[in-house]
DNA sequence: GATCGCCGTGGAAGCGGTTCCACGACTGCG
DNA sequence: CGCAGTCGTGGAACCGCTTCCACGGCGATC
């Protein structure tokens, strides 16, 4: 491999005048810059991107801290991503999350611009006191679809879409809704379902609609999971005759347990989902549409311009939502008798 | 931050004791190892990637270069990885790939173990002039889903895979069966479907089946280059009863262009994939199953075996494939005419 | 009891860049 | 014509770590 020193001794000229060429400065005369841009084609130099980074103090790569493949909404957000930094000189690293361990390690693990430039959280919210480090330390944050405060962050309005969601159940009718979210206390700190109970409990006010607590089922925002609540809904004296997931994956899974139990959508049973993957649009689900691939893009465009010395206010930038409305919600079955419903449930558990 | 130096001084030792300890070197006693131990938790000391990676000539960082999100079989490839990677003390950058020049550069930008240590292309080509700089430089690169000569390649057997799927829809007694392909003249290289095209004409070959030029058609991996390709199949004069697709995303779109023609599957068209990606088991589509998870991540064990100086042989491991029949093909209709199948079709363009 | 290792350690020389400082040559002004 | 200022440049210091080399002290050996 050459180093700087074969393209300053091929070029005839000193070391400190090979980085200036390199990096753009603009006191090398033309005659000088175009031998020793000649030297570097002749030699095929590269420079070496870890001197560069220890000399200069940073190490031109931005982090992205992701709940990886657990939600198919992380990939969406990924994806944004990926465009926004396209065309930067930013190279990416990925910090896979699995579990809240490794979520704290890999926040302490950044300490300085030397493991990364900038960090982007995807959906995790982070401790103010790792927030105040890593700005001290001269690392900017900027989160999404995660509260955290002083840095910019890019949210949707969860409680206005659990309220949109639910509204649109109410206007066709029901008044039996199910809710499926994942634990307030779950150990991964995620808030965003916890606003769509909300704009749920909310709507349900609003309407006069009874909260019925056996109608709220938690569990981990896959399609499994929602299909065992799902399940156990519909396995209530008195069932819902809609049910409002708070996620597309967990809306997956109450499609299959309502097919599980003989019932159709939405003939029997309606249902709304939240997030709007590519998925939802191929089996028809209504849902509540947030712009994910425009939130991991616009979180890299506002790092960026921070780390371009254009530091954003730590702005909290609400991204619209949208009512989907496909083939799983039709307005509720008429009934004079509030069981109606359970009579058709013949191989219903 | 603290450096090694000032760990130095607060332990009253030497830096090079510090490095020692850092790196479990064997020759330090107890009694200072523990010294500087405490002077480290004390600072909250935490070496600098940087400064390690220049020293040591390598920078704990393995590369993926993926087609990123164009198929969503690439996800599941990184999901493998990413498992593989869980635990192993190397970073994962990504490099995006959209575009065949784009493929180049990142390949190109690889030059030593300044950037990566190690290599892991996913479904792209690369050059054996590359994979010989690469392993000159002391870069080991794996390759997944692609070829290439002198390094370890994890494949499946396309051509068998397409064979199993031909052979599938003859076994059902189909005599008209479309394929659906990507060019093979195509920029990135891509080369698998080929293999799966080949092995569509030996089976029609033992069957005694013409090949149709006409009913054989392609296009990018996606569902709506699926569904236009589909449309022109189904509005030729004498259609197929069957379609191989030769990814589930391109059979996505068929199913979209059979219903468009008010079709139906499989009653009037027999629809094949070829992945199985998570999409397919809720559409219900039948399809050939390959490993992709467990292809990223025997891909990512290669290469960390490689890394830790067990260099695996440049050998190719051939994953299984598997038959997944689900709803979407059944036995050829019946039929005296030839032209009988184009009846129902009024409302098709 | 002197010599020979070996062990544990400190110090310095890299790794390959960036950046600051000093300096010579040239320009322009009085 | 002399002097200050500018421009372009070379060289050295430095970024923070690893690693090699040299060296002092100790126990084993004869």
């Amino acid at each position: 491999m050459p180093t700087i020193a074969d393209v300053a001794a091929h070029a005839g000229v000193g070391q400190g005048t090979v980085s200036r060429v390199l990096n753009g400065s603009p006191k090398v005369r033309d005659a000088t810059r175009a031998r020793v841009l000649s030297a570097i084609e002749l030699l095929d130099y590269r420079p070496n991107p870890l001197a560069r980074g220890l000399s200069r103090g940073r190490c031109q790569t931005l982090g992205v801290v992701v709940p990886f493949f657990t939600h198919a909404s992380a990939i969406e957000r990924l994806r944004g991503v990926a465009s926004g930094l396209d065309g930067s000189r930013y190279d990416l690293v990925l910090f896979n999350v699995e579990s809240p361990v490794h979520r704290d390690e890999h926040i302490a693990s950044i300490t300085g611009r030397d493991r990364a430039d900038g960090l982007l959280v995807l959906s995790l919210p982070v401790a103010d006191r790792d927030l105040q480090r890593l700005t001290a330390a001269g690392v900017p944050v900027v989160l999404v679809d995660a509260p955290g405060t002083g840095v910019p962050t890019v949210v949707t309005d969860d409680r206005a879409g659990g309220r949109v969601a639910t509204q649109h159940l109410v206007d066709l009718g029901h008044r039996a809704i199910g809710y499926l979210g994942h634990d307030p206390s779950n150990p991964f700190g995620f808030t965003a379902t916890d606003d769509r109970e909300a704009g749920y409990l909310e709507v349900l006010a609003d309407a006069g609609l009874p909260v019925r607590r056996e109608l709220i089922r938690y569990g981990p925002h896959d399609r499994e999971a929602g299909r065992a609540l799902a399940a156990e809904l519909l396995a209530e004296p008195h069932p819902p005759t809609a049910i409002f997931a708070s996620s597309d994956a967990q809306a997956m899974g109450v499609l299959a347990a309502t097919e599980d139990a003989g019932l159709r959508v939405p003939r029997d049973l309606s249902v709304i989902g939240f997030d709007d993957v590519e998925l939802s649009s191929y089996v028809g689900l209504t849902t509540v549409r947030q712009p994910l691939f425009e939130s991991g893009r616009l979180g890299v465009e506002l790092l960026l311009a921070a780390l371009a010395g254009d530091p954003p206010p730590p702005t909290v930038h609400a991204l619209p939502l949208e009512l989907v409305v496909r083939s799983t919600t039709a307005p509720a079955p008429r009934r004079h008798d509030p069981n109606h419903i359970s009579q058709p449930r013949g191989n219903a558990r």
